[in-house]
DNA sequence: AATTTTAGTCAAGTCTCCTTGACAATTTAG
DNA sequence: CTAAATTGTCAAGGAGACTTGACTAAAATT
């Protein structure tokens, strides 16, 4: 690294007004904040997983699932429309799921045809031990930037989230 | 739908030690809140968008560009460094937003094998509108929510956002 | 001046996540 | 009982967001 130390600094030759305007909308934005925390929690919680080679790893889309089953079990089908993606999509991930012992599928006594899929009875730890690490890394943010302001972020996303999805769908 | 109304409520044959665990983690979890209304408001605020026709259109990737570029303009490698991602990947993204015009390749007057990327001096209507579109949007969020929720949320936002970061790199 | 590094690009390939199409087993409706 | 609808699965495929590898041009090092 041989450069001059002027890494940053001055605008070579752009119009002020325009250069506030940006810089404006860069600091405004609690998108940008959202995404890039977002990213960053995801990166580092899914990196303290211990994931055993060979197996199917866990994956962010997984982690989409769970807040939509029902502790009772729930079909397919159902989770395909709550997750507003294909039951064929829903299958592959309960599928992987499955196999890392997360989830199981049981016979549903009502309709034969269907199944529930639902948390599995003996998690393999993966499961388990996953939550407990994410509840744990959650505390040690929490401590970080203080717990009223964690009880203030859980609240407001909870709200930003309902905001949200009563958009996209704004009939169902 | 001819279930016969017990659509959830009671869990079958479930430890309720275990069952609360679960209900505890699915509950307690501010990652997944995090996760999901960062995903939806990147596609919802993308979505806004009218976009053109036959060029490339803005997708969710692009917008992860904007944070890291400084406006006197930043090098593809160090973008790529910023981002944690392959310089060939920037360079394809780059690429894009350049024929969208929102960002330009200038040479670098200090080195004769450099680019600095920055935002294009006449966006084509596409970045203006764009952070445009991206504020209105957030101002009805923030109906939505609350005002004293919104701020609420970017402070703390701001406050994790650097507790994540310290984590990351501890070094550097 | 010769060698090694560095900045960016071209090409090709991979992985994730999701889609559409076709299908057998059941259930429900007529 | 037969016809239609629904549940879940198998198979193939595609878009997006990357990656690795090979290479040129310019800069720094020796």
């Amino acid at each position: 690294m041989a450069r001059t130390g002027k890494k940053r600094g001055n605008t070579p030759d752009q119009d002020p007004a325009f250069v506030e305007r940006l810089e404006q909308a860069k600091a405004a934005s609690v998108a940008q904040l959202l995404f890039k925390c977002a990213r960053l929690l995801n990166e580092q919680a899914v990196a303290r997983l211990e994931q055993p080679p060979g197996v199917p790893r866990i994956r962010p889309a997984h982690t989409s699932v769970f807040p939509h089953l029902d502790l009772a079990g729930t079909r397919l089908t159902e989770l395909a429309r709550r997750l507003g993606i294909s039951k064929q999509a829903v299958g592959q991930l309960v599928d992987e799921l499955e196999q890392m012992q997360v989830l199981e599928r049981v016979p549903d006594p009502s309709d034969g045809r269907a199944k529930l899929i639902r948390f599995a009875k003996a998690p393999g730890r993966s499961l388990l031990d996953g939550l407990a690490h994410l509840r744990r890394f959650e505390q040690e943010l929490g401590v970080a930037i203080g717990a009223p302001r964690m009880a203030a972020l859980h609240d407001a996303l909870g709200a930003l989230l309902v905001a949200l999805e009563d958009r996209s769908t704004p009939s169902a």
